[in-house]
DNA sequence: CGAGGTGTTGAGATTTGTCAACCTACGTGG
DNA sequence: CCACGTAGGTTGACAAATCTCAACACCTCG
């Protein structure tokens, strides 16, 4: 009955071992055997299509998710029946790691685009200390680098200007596109101006204005959600000269 | 040298079974037995004076750190030599989580008043696994805690209004406070009004005069640090309208 | 008693939000 | 294939919130 059961669970059978994610997702700088192992826990694949929730807050927490190919956001409600966005995953980054605390999600996370995911049941996490130490640890480091991420968040949120706020948010875009093998200077956004803005605490018309000024200056062009980057270093010097 | 090593590691034998903050710290929601295995782990305290840093950024990692008396900020460099607060932590709090996924931590760790901490060296955790599976499960919770904690910074930051963050923030230390046998009504703040703002995303005059409207509104009585509480409800009733 | 750190308050500048109009792209149905 | 409706995006004018700068008050500590 819920959005979750409409995506359809394909039963594919999954390799970390052959992945081309193997660099960027669960299995970076693991063992060849270690990730022998992860492909015991990492068992199969979910297609969630676009607009579709992988999984809602409040929900039991079923597993860990990493995202094989597409585009999700997260976001948490803010009592009115609203969101705010807290962050946006693509290829190879894990989400769902906020409901393993309470066993029961905190967040929302929806695909932007038609995604599939790879699936870690929890009742699978239980044989992560039998199989390998190092497997356990892999996701205390992956969790660690969550809160770390969360940390500049909150360094963008509390300290930056919007044009800064939003150079900051293209420069991290790219870099994480780069890391996949795409083109550094040019994004094709998957989510709307709203949700760039409620990410980074300001408003749709706001994130608008942000846009047009970066192209006046030259530092980038925008074509919709064609965002193309004329001028790294510039976009670079905004963010770094935040609170001078 | 470094103000680290100013401090005085006193090596205090340490026993998470016989402490009173078990319901709290580590040791929450762990058997008997396990918490026998975490004493084995966590085997030393150390002292940190007011002023001091437990630990700062980029330095390397050497383990997790549970504060046993005293308080905590935790604090990003923002590039320019400022730093943007992103917590403060109370007893039974853990310090440290952020520098698991890099071996080298991503903030300072700044004591507001003389302070000790039980230490869980980075090399006994590697055991975490052979000791038990309840225990490494443990520090993940511990970890996604911390993750949807940032997860609600993020929504204050993003959206909320200036008297509406004091509000949740004066809440929320509440809270934490009164779980430890503290006055719910009555809180002595440890941190100064630039601190608060920096973690609020504020100025330090934006602080004080929501201070001054917060109490004008009969909400709360100031007097310098010690912010006495009169009305838990209207502070919620603020927080929860944002947005509206 | 004086100095320095911290906190409060006011006035004006700046930034962002709000509301409204308009534009563009896209999908649907005639 | 075109007309139309709708969702998303841009821009302007004004309002509201916060920041900035400055003056001053208070407290602590030597």
């Amino acid at each position: 009955m819920s959005e979750l059961n409409r995506s359809s669970p394909s039963d594919l059978k999954v390799a970390c071992s052959g992945c081309n994610l193997r660099e960027l997702c669960l299995p970076f700088a693991l063992s060849e055997a270690d990730v022998e192992r992860l492909d015991n826990i990492v068992s199969l694949r979910k297609n969630v299509a676009r607009g579709q929730a992988l999984f809602r807050h409040d929900a039991p927490f079923l597993g860990l998710y990493a995202v094989r190919t597409g585009f999700f956001k997260t976001s948490v409600p803010t009592g009115d029946g609203r969101d705010q966005v807290t962050g946006f995953q693509m290829a190879g980054e894990v989400l769902g790691l906020d409901g393993l605390g309470q066993e029961r999600h905190a967040c929302d996370a929806i695909a932007l685009e038609d995604s599939q995911v790879c699936v870690i049941p929890y009742e699978r996490m239980e044989d992560l200390s039998r199989e390998f130490a190092g497997l356990q640890k892999q996701f205390l480091k992956i969790m660690s680098r969550e809160i770390v991420r969360e940390n500049s968040v909150m360094l963008l949120l509390g300290s930056m200007k919007a044009d800064e706020r939003v150079a900051a948010f293209l420069l991290n875009l790219t870099k994480r596109l780069q890391a996949r093998g795409f083109s550094s200077s040019s994004v094709l956004l998957r989510m709307k101006r709203e949700e760039i803005g409620s990410y980074l605490g300001l408003k749709l018309e706001t994130i608008s204005r942000a846009f047009s000024k970066l192209q006046e200056d030259g530092l980038i062009v925008v074509d919709q959600r064609e965002i193309e980057i004329r001028d790294t270093a510039g976009l670079q010097r905004l963010v770094n000269s935040a609170n001078c």
